[in-house]
DNA sequence: GCCGTTTTCGGCCCGACTGTTTTCAGTCG
């Protein structure tokens, strides 16, 4: 039976959801499904092993008595009935129609009724033909719309890096923060909360009552058109595809408006909950209790309405925080400023490009204590890998060169490839001469499961192993991690007291937030890694302390944290 | 369908904007 992830099992629950959406049918039962999903979705470890241990699923928010048969059901039968029944009844492309802008549930289901209208295709069609004007309540402009939304292909939901987006929102918020009457400017939404990818762009500005704000804001360069316009919210579509929204409100509006936009949505409906079970009621103006208004100006208020501690937004996922800030018992997040080295880089000798001294130097610059320098070896030829004499040539230099660097130790290391045996492509000679390994898959992505679990594994009983790099392979939106079971990783990083790596690549984020977690419960270290191949790369370490955060890490959890003596220690004994 | 220190029924987050209407439903975040 092939093992059933869990974001398999999220689509399929998404996937009833949209159904009984276009149905009609209760729309809380529609919510309930979709709440599952994005448990299942968040949930750190894997509802398969959750099922073979006889886990009580209904201790999960959000999963009752009878979605947790249907997991069970789908976990073991890799099938649910009740979906196949559901399928049956409906057209199988359907649902794609919910994606284009200006549909929902009740149009979808008055062109599917009235035009038989059932997927993309019919309805572009349609269009063509200029039926849609006989269908009740669509009028010229949602016409319109709708076959805008066609033609640019605005259903494909495009999610765009976090690093691409950054920038963008860091240039408006430059803007705007210098219109008349604008007192704070912030990005918000899930580019707040450094997702990995986000969707838009949502900035909240407070001003005064006369201001220049939303102006300037539609007047932007590079605007590709103006989505909607209102006094308060507006939405803006760049030439690069990407749509920014402005939210204006008063200074005294301003904690509670951020906290609305930056979500999570499922962190925000958990609060509410929780304010309606108190009586009280929070919205985008503020908190209130009974018809007194009790607080908005700062996002605190909101915490402190409940007695909870401040939630960092990395951390607003709706994934246990809200629990750990009642009781004061929070994670102390790790900061950038706790990082005192970075034991991943390339350098002229493999695919880097410049030579190690000036790695040293620019890293002595960035406040570190310690870099490991990790270039390829012999197996990797695309990345010009070393082979055992280069590397004999490198850990040369590298001594001379921690004789006279002040302020900075250069650790000898290098960025082994596993080959497909589970055999590190260095001799273990070699290896013992190193300092610490960083050891990756390069090849062979799509080995079986067991497999490609059992190559790492392997690899890990060897005493020479230290980091495992990239642990996934994955390449954001380009390519998807291969499949291994992490948890038997993680076990046994436990068991050897090796540690898994957080590359900070923007595009690889691997181990993503989830893992992150696991590894944290699991009790296994980080290294958070920033794999630079140039002076410039040094800085993208900021992006993976940032996914740290969202999975929780405290500077305890991340190795590059240690002093370099404390780190030496480590690593004496992970080799012993 | 889920949930419960007002528990096994009766609720379920909240508001802006749009378009098509004459007071509001649908969509969106």
């Amino acid at each position: 039976m092939p093992r059933v992830e869990n974001r398999k099992i999220a689509e399929m629950f998404n996937e009833i959801a949209d159904l009984l959406d276009i149905d009609g049918d209760n729309p809380f039962k529609v919510r309930a499904y979709r709440n599952a999903a994005r448990t299942i979705l968040g949930y750190p470890r894997q509802m398969t092993d959750l099922v073979d241990e006889g886990f009580d699923l209904t201790s999960l928010r959000g999963i009752g008595k009878e979605i947790a048969k249907k997991i069970t059901e789908i976990v073991q039968t890799g099938k649910l009935a009740y979906l196949e029944k559901l399928r049956k009844t409906h057209p199988p492309q359907l649902e794609d129609l919910l994606k284009v802008p200006g549909l929902g549930p009740k149009r979808v289901r008055l062109l599917h009724e009235l035009l038989h209208i059932n997927s993309l295709e019919d309805l572009e069609k349609a269009l063509h033909e200029g039926k849609l004007q006989n269908i009740p309540g669509f009028g010229e402009k949602l016409i319109a719309k709708i076959e805008n939304g066609i033609q640019t292909r605005r259903y494909e939901a495009h999610r765009f890096k976090l690093s691409e987006a950054l920038p963008v929102a860091e240039w408006i918020v430059k803007i705007l923060k210098k219109t008349k009457g604008a007192m704070h400017v912030e990005i918000a939404g899930s580019l707040r909360r450094r997702k990995e990818t986000v969707h838009d762009i949502d900035l909240v500005a407070a001003c005064e009552e006369t201001n220049d704000t939303m102006v300037y804001f539609l007047n932007l360069p590079k605007i590709q058109k103006i989505v909607m316009k209102g006094n308060t919210r507006s939405t803006i579509l760049l030439e690069n595809g990407m749509s920014v929204d402005l939210r204006l409100v008063g200074v005294e509006n301003f904690g509670a408006t951020l906290h609305h936009f930056t979500g999570s949505k499922a962190h925000n409906i958990t609060l509410r909950k929780m304010a309606v079970e108190k009586k009280m009621k929070i919205n985008e103006y503020g908190i209130w209790q009974g018809k007194k208004r009790i607080g908005g100006e700062k996002e605190q208020d909101i915490y402190d309405a409940f007695g909870m501690q401040y939630i960092e937004p990395e951390m607003r996922e709706n994934r246990g925080e809200i629990a750990l800030a009642q009781k004061h018992a929070l994670p102390k997040l790790i900061l950038q400023s706790d990082i005192k080295g970075d034991l991943h880089m390339h350098t002229s000798y493999s695919d880097g490009l410049v030579p190690i001294k000036e790695m040293a130097l620019q890293a002595k610059a960035l406040g570190y204590e310690y870099i490991a320098i990790t270039d390829h070896t012999q197996h990797l030829k695309v990345a010009h890998g070393m082979d055992e004499k280069q590397l004999q040539k490198q850990l040369e230099e590298i001594d001379a060169l921690n004789e006279t660097l002040e302020g900075i130790t250069i650790l000898k290391s290098a960025e082994v490839d596993i080959l497909e045996d589970g055999s590190l492509d260095m001799s273990q000679s070699v290896l013992a001469a190193l300092d610490l390994t960083v050891c990756s898959v390069h090849t062979k992505f799509n080995l079986s499961r067991e497999k490609q679990t059992q190559r790492i594994l392997k690899a890990m009983d060897n005493p020479h192993f230290t980091i495992l790099a990239h642990p996934t392979g994955r390449l954001i939106g380009l390519r998807e991690p291969y499949d291994i079971d992490m948890e038997a990783v993680m076990q046994k990083a436990k068991e050897h007291g090796c540690m898994l790596e957080l590359n900070a690549q923007p595009d690889r984020l691997d181990l993503n937030d989830i893992h992150c977690k696991m590894a944290k419960e699991t009790g296994v270290r980080i290294a958070v890694s920033t794999d630079a191949h140039s002076l410039n790369d040094l800085e993208l370490m900021r992006y993976g302390i940032w996914q740290a955060r969202r999975g929780w890490l405290e500077k305890e959890n991340v190795v590059n944290t240690l002093s370099l003596p404390a780190l030496q220690k480590l690593l004496r004994t992970i080799k012993g």
